[in-house]
DNA sequence: AATGAATGAGAGTTCATTCAT
DNA sequence: TATGAATGAACTCTCATTCAT
């Protein structure tokens, strides 16, 4: 999941130094990608925040698609475990996708430009945002396959479920405190959500 | 909401001759953005594919955004269209509502890159996607309201459950057809996915 | 051998005011061209030598490359209309052929730095080179074909007689007039050399 | 001629290992040369493929146009090598001339990427071209005027005859063999270029 | 109503060279 | 003797927009 060993774009293992340097790159590219869309980030912009010079953002990523894919999945395994950190607190299964639900609308509301930066990757890097869905997808098909087979919820293709969960949240979310700019989903706006939600799980 | 007259950027009514080249650009930017990313697809593209003079262009279009937003809420009714005249054969809500999707996913597989025209909008003119999600979600409210006060369906939030299937209907429609790049959604997996409907719907 | 009409990059013939502008394009490139390097000249300077903006180059020429190559081509018929010229004033083919000996090694003298950029086309353009020689000694091979035909000088395969004095005017020309950057050769040196030509010549 | 002692960019006689590390940046630098133009050369390929440093390149070497002026002259000296080998087995100096002229051409065929990297110098590196002239011409000045004092050739200025010689032999080279990006030259062309040479020289 | 030549800031990227280690 | 991270100026090329005609 993790590479073992970063490496720069000659595929040389780095230094000390380097790490430090990319690391940099990366927080810089963080801070650049939230305040600007894809194509208004450049890499200067990206240098100049991170105290380097242009040429050295080559010499750790192959060009702005791949640390804006970067970026992308770093902020993928963020939200992630928010959110499962948050579930991981709720006893039947139907609590923890409402937690995980909960936890995700804060996550967004939190950090809205951060998931307007997920959501760029549309056209930007689709790749990514494939990715982004699968990872997300993933963890999710196995919980509520096991909670089938306890009974906790319906019976029903695991995968589309997951999905359409993740559909519903992302846009309610994106509706409710993105687009608003920030904020959170006002308790009647979840409930009214979470009756449904606990519909589609058929709790 | 639909401007009674169209005018040219200086507010003056068009004469016969000036709706015929705005209709010519508009087509023109159609096939562009169809073709090319919201970046690649460039003005001189458009007039030159309506052949016109670039300079014309800007006699009926403040600028790319515009014209690239009035093309979005031209597909969305294009869409919505579409896929109303489906669900209008169905005798139930629930019927209704299954035909709408079914349709939904059939535009989206024969126009693949239409579709992905409209989620573009995402990074190149946010808001003609919230308007395109508000247009969308409108009527559908509307049928949603009747059908709970008919008894056809549960009672719910109705908004909140038109965006929930909204955001499940474009995400596997996404995931089935557009990001593979046309084609149908299996029986197995519509079935799949109907099934779930049927119980977020409460039916 | 001229095209009838000159167009723009899109293909599209040129206005009077664009006609102008890419003259002086073509002059500023000469100018930068003489002066530089084929990789220290810039489409900057260029285009600030012509007093233009650095968008305009490119709705005249597809790049660097091509405005180069029509530059040499351009060096190229000068440079032959002034030797064939001088040639015309010599009565037998020998004449002749040493009057444009002498023309040539005149207008490297002159301008010693345009043979140079025709040269440098061997790295830069290594296709306008070869149009280069093969338009220059096209003209040339019907010339001693018919010297032959008429026994002036000796058979022998016309064309390779003619590639042979090609490189000898050149690499002579370059070693005495266009590396020591302009000047005349001696008459000491062109009698040496001329003894030397007729008897290649059979004379 | 030749520097008794190799030195380091500071003036500092090789150590053993110093030595053989230069030697590796020189075979690194022919290869990449002859693959690459000198600009796509790098020095950064030059030092990735000797599989030393960067920073070790400028210990040995001044720039890049220094270690491109030492391979041009060490190409030429192993094409006069070559070419002095198989005429030394004429007896005749027309023998010999014709015998180095055939060996030239397969020098050339068998390496044409090689005698471009000596053209590049036209642009790259100008002195050291001039200078692979001058050391060609040398040899054969000498050959010249002692076969004009034996009566075999013609009398003519040695100079301006070698020049010519080496002249015709290069363009006919280029342009029968490394244009072509090598093979041989015909020998229906070789024999008509013969009889022109052999005039020439007057013999 | 239409033209299209001109603009010019700005993009991403490269690479010879330096220097602290 | 060798390293390699860092530099930063320079490059070619694009394109939304303007405006004189």
């Amino acid at each position: 999941m993790i590479e073992a060993v970063l490496t720069n774009v000659d595929g040389r293992p780095l230094s000390k130094r380097g790490l430090d340097t990319r690391r940099r790159l990366l927080g810089a590219a963080e801070h650049v990608f939230l305040e600007n869309s894809y194509h208004e980030a450049s890499i200067s912009k990206i240098t100049s925040t991170a105290g380097v010079a242009m040429g050295t953002f080559y010499l750790y990523f192959v060009g702005k698609k791949e640390i804006f894919t970067e970026l992308v999945l770093d902020l993928n395994s963020r939200v992630r475990h928010y959110v499962n950190e948050a579930a991981m607190q709720g006893e039947t299964r139907v609590e923890q996708e409402l937690l995980g639900f909960r936890a995700f609308f804060r996550f967004m509301g939190e950090h809205p430009a951060l998931y307007r930066v997920i959501r760029q990757a549309e056209s930007a890097a689709p790749e990514a945002l494939y990715e982004h869905y699968r990872r997300f997808s993933e963890g999710y098909v196995e919980n509520l396959r096991r909670a089938m087979a306890a009974g906790e919820i319906a019976e029903a293709d695991p995968e589309m479920l997951a999905w359409v969960l993740m559909a519903a949240a992302e846009l309610i979310g994106m509706r409710t405190v993105v687009w608003p700019n920030g904020g959170q989903i006002s308790d009647r706006d979840f409930d009214g959500l979470a009756i449904i939600i606990k519909r589609t799980l058929g709790a």
